[in-house]
DNA sequence: AAGAATACCAAAAACGTTTTTGGTTGATGT
DNA sequence: ACATCAACCAAAAACGTTTTTGGTATTCTT
């Protein structure tokens, strides 16, 4: 039994000179052989990967993104007042992208920002360190530091939602159509009095939307009333506080369009609280169908989104742009409405 | 504007040499002036650390592992069939991970585990690329063969939940404590004929509740009837589907303790399908307080679990056991009891 | 059968750090 | 004034790969 140095607990070394050794060949070949290369020989590369399999034997990632200058990983950041209300969003679009980059011999890695200053924090971590080739990040704000600080080291990165300028790669849901699509669903219904309880404007997404409502709203000759709309931070203003401030306006809108389900859920609760029956006496729609939508009484009417699609569609994208694409590209993904019960005919009656 | 072979579009050298020559010292006392060690100048140091601002400059992540052996990394595997349907747990667990990690000076990094024999070819792959010092997991199972590996290569790891052996270190909740719990609050509302609607039992947590609901009926002295316990797994057989085979076996349970809250949210809609009120004909008991817990009609009952905390105390623990803490740690965290409107008393009416 | 082409492979260089080794400078004690 | 010591720092080695360079058998061409 002799170990040659071997330190400490390590029962015996696990780098590529013992596998040349195993194999009887010599580094070089060790590592044309298991990367795939060309100039070696089928029955060499063979008992190279005996050798590599009997030891256990897999290439350092530190050693090899060292030579190599690439780190065949991509980073996702998810920015913490994110993970806290709207978490299958989250994960939903993880699955997706870990699936499409392990397909490219990519791996994805997952970082969190604690909070809203601490994301550029982390962005610049990550890239000087050198520990990703991309970036992802959702979230987007119309005015975003972290694309501005990306754009002007060069550093490949797509987000998921857009931006004012729109100067990168971006995947998103059709905001705009789905505000629309709502509001012509409740006019349909009979509605006219419309309220909406958005998420934080400081989200590019929450512009989207109300656009598509105000659009909405247009097409069915009616006037946007800017009184009707509150903003709700999960935070500390859920939809039921938001509700209770809408009507203590003195606002009664017949219908509510909901930035989340969460939002929703909460809001159906400041409407009993008012003596409002959800769903009967104000129809109400929400926006991501999160797992429970369909579980609540009444069950939400919402928009479906197909998060693993856009998780995949954002991993091709990022393989494709490591793979030598410099094309922007922006891709958008329906948003079909799931038909509950939440929203209800109405109106006529109430004005 | 002398570029010293600049490689392509970099515009300079972000290497510890470029920051040397900045500050006009030597690349030795650059590493050590930011690393802090000792054997350097006040004024030295801080000029380093200005010219290392000025430059942009961090260390690269490969080089330093590579020279090291050690990535300062700490990864949480989290396996895809949890990420579907129990998001926030996982999420909070990272959230207070990241919070004691980031203080030791670690990083984390989440990796995905697309399914469950994916999961330990995903720790192989991470373990012996050497892309972290220590793992954490949760989803233990009785058996598990991921502590199996990783105990023969004496991989430091610490798990959220117990196996049969225990045999490492762990952080869990008290599960046995709270079956207990749950029933003792539904035999004080006067129920006698309780139902359980577990999690799937190839986890360990499922058989701890279980082994508590089994405690808490004895005490009470009623006798436990496995015909009024059944298996739900999210994906195929909701607490809906759950509640409609146990009334079809001919059970009436008056209340049901269930292993999650989802599972307890869609057994509300199953038992309004067969004409009963849930929280008023059949007492109903969660299990997480998921977000939308509060905000469900009726409100549910359920178990806090402070996520944070949790995750905590995993990082405290992993960040000790890589300072050198070989000591194997058990800790139990409480899961305080949530009274809401879906328990309600009954029972003596229906026998 | 000789030269050229091909297939295969070994040796060495390079990647950017950290750490060890050893040396220089200036201050201190006698 | 000399030896000693402390403080500081530069040079070089090492980490484990990948890739380039160059060389040696083997096969192919004529």
């Amino acid at each position: 039994m002799k170990r040659t140095k071997a330190p400490e607990h390590v029962p015996f070394r696990r780098d590529i000179r013992s596998v040349a050794q195993e194999a009887g060949v010599s580094v070089s070949t060790v590592s044309r052989a298991l990367n795939g290369y060309g100039d070696v020989n089928a029955e060499t590369r063979r008992r190279v990967e005996e050798a590599a399999e009997r030891l256990g034997y897999q290439a350092s990632h530190a050693a090899s993104t060292l030579r190599q200058k690439k780190t065949n990983t991509v980073t996702f950041m998810v920015s913490k007042p994110w993970t806290k209300f709207v978490d299958p969003y989250f994960l939903g679009i993880i699955d997706g992208l870990e699936l499409a980059l392990t397909a490219k011999g990519l791996d994805l890695q997952v970082t969190l920002a604690r909070d809203f200053d601490n994301e550029l924090e982390v962005i610049k971590r990550a890239v000087e360190r050198g520990r990703s080739d991309a970036l992802i990040f959702a979230r987007t704000r119309p005015e975003d530091e972290r694309i501005d600080w990306l754009e002007k080291r060069d550093f490949p990165f797509i987000t998921v939602g857009r931006t004012l300028r729109n100067s990168h790669s971006y995947v998103d849901r059709d905001q705009v159509r789905l505000g629309r699509d709502a509001v012509k669903r409740l006019v349909a219904l009979g509605h006219r009095k419309i309220g909406t309880l958005t998420t934080p404007m400081r989200y590019t997404y929450s512009h989207l939307t109300m656009q598509g409502v105000q659009e909405g709203l247009e097409a069915a000759g009616i006037e946007y009333d800017p009184d009707l709309t509150i903003e709700c931070y999960m935070s500390h203003r859920t939809g039921e506080e938001a509700v209770t401030e809408l009507f203590m306006r003195g606002q009664k809108p017949t219908a509510l369009i909901c930035g989340n389900d969460l939002i929703a859920i909460s809001a159906m609760e400041g409407l009993r609280r008012l003596g409002l029956k959800p769903g009967d006496d104000v129809a109400l729609i929400g926006c991501d169908d999160i797992p429970v939508a369909a579980h609540v009484r009444p069950a939400l009417t919402t928009f479906n989104l197909d998060l693993e699609a856009l998780g995949i569609k954002l991993g091709q994208m990022t393989a494709a742009r490591l793979a030598g694409d410099t094309e922007i590209r922006h891709e958008l993904v329906p948003a079909p409405m799931i038909i509950r019960q939440s929203d209800c005919p109405g109106g006529d009656h109430e004005t």
